[in-house]
RNA sequence: GGGCAGGUAGCUCAGUUGGUACGAGCGUCCGCCUGAAAAGCGGAAGGUCGGCGGUUCGACCCCGCCCCUGCCCA
């Protein structure tokens, strides 16, 4: 019996859509895994859906975040899958219905993340700024020397986060994702995605269509509430832009080609974070995924289900 | 018609006083990912250096002619 039913998938290719169809079809409601619908504000640019497009299916994890909060995975996973067995216990199949690779594994698979400590965090991010990367991975090597020749002597982000962790811990780091037979929930994963050049053309427009709605005034707005002090925020896609736009850095023509480059490479970081998990059953957006994907939900037969890639 | 500048990776441009192109950024492709994941990071592929001829042991770099682009003068 399938308790939860995940859409992922790039983004651009319609997955809230899906989601919000599967949902009535089977009585469900949707939780969001896209990291950044979680902040309150962030509409425009997230392509968050608006009343009339959820078409009365209720919506669960979204505008949980004030723009200055850092993100987190452990944070969004303890709620997530709070409501989500809350829906489990009253019949309800809940939806799961995001881009964001993490996010969905913290949910569905069992990821225990250590926990996090501010003022160590603090301290060690000062030293990275202070000292570089480099001196900090060499702080790693000693205590860490597996997860530190892991990791690139220049990516300062990974590197304090293992050092938080082994402060906190005493242990070394010694992470590693889970592997994909271990589910938490009895999920039928579907994966939504399009042919590049389509795609392509898509968030092109999708840019325009955000810019024509209002994009800059969202980001405005937001700036007045804080969104530059909120590291995760305002290095999203196209409020950074837009924010360097407010600042004069460069120009609104600008910020719409570089948000329109950035997005097609996160499609392609999508692509290959999601392309390795065997569970997902992939359907072609252009090709009436929700016929197949319900087919799919009801018979329990993913095999014969897949049309796409 | 004349003058000047330029024609080097898909794009924008570096570069060698003649000795195998040291290239860079962007793009593209592939991959990684345990509390910022729309973030962060690693790797790879790509060039007959505008064309033809000459000089030279050897030319992308020198000479000649030609073609193309931009600007200027007529």
């Amino acid at each position: 019996m399938t308790q939860l039913v995940a859409v992922v998938g790039p983004t651009a290719t319609g997955k809230s859509a899906l989601g919000v169809a599967l949902a009535r079809q089977l009585g469900g409601e949707v939780v969001n895994a896209d990291s950044m619908q979680l902040y309150r504000g962030m509409d425009i640019g997230t392509a968050k859906l608006g009343e009339s497009e959820r078409d009365g299916v209720r919506h669960h994890l979204l505008d949980i975040w004030d723009v200055t909060r850092t993100a987190s995975v452990a944070d969004y996973q303890q709620q997530a899958r709070a409501k989500i067995d809350e829906l489990i216990g009253r019949g309800i199949t809940p939806v799961l219905v995001g881009g964001s690779g993490l996010y969905v594994r913290a949910v569905i698979d069992p990821i225990d993340f250590p926990g996090t400590d501010e003022a160590i965090r603090g301290a060690l991010e000062a030293e990275l700024v202070a000292g570089g990367p480099e001196a900090l991975h060499r702080k790693l090597a000693a205590a860490d020397p597996v997860t530190a020749a892991a990791l690139s002597p220049l990516n300062g982000r990974k590197i304090v986060r293992a050092l938080e962790v082994i402060a906190i811990t005493g242990r070394p780091f010694t992470a590693a994702l889970p592997s994909y037979d271990e589910a938490a929930y009895d999920t039928v994963q579907i994966g939504l995605d399009l042919d590049t050049a389509v795609l392509d053309d898509r968030l092109e427009r999708r840019v325009d269509v955000m810019i024509e709605a209002g994009f800059e005034d969202e980001v405005r707005r937001l700036d007045a509430q804080g969104l530059r002090q909120g590291v995760t925020a305002s290095r999203a896609l196209g409020y950074a832009q837009l924010l360097a736009v407010i600042d004069g850095g460069i120009g609104l023509a600008a910020a719409r080609a570089d948000t329109i480059r950035a997005t097609r490479r996160f499609v392609r970081r999508q692509r290959s974070w999601f392309r390795r998990d065997p569970r997902i059953t992939w359907l072609d957006a252009a090709t009436d995924p929700l016929t197949v994907a319900l087919k799919m939900i009801t018979t329990g037969h993913t095999a014969t289900a897949a049309t796409a890639r």
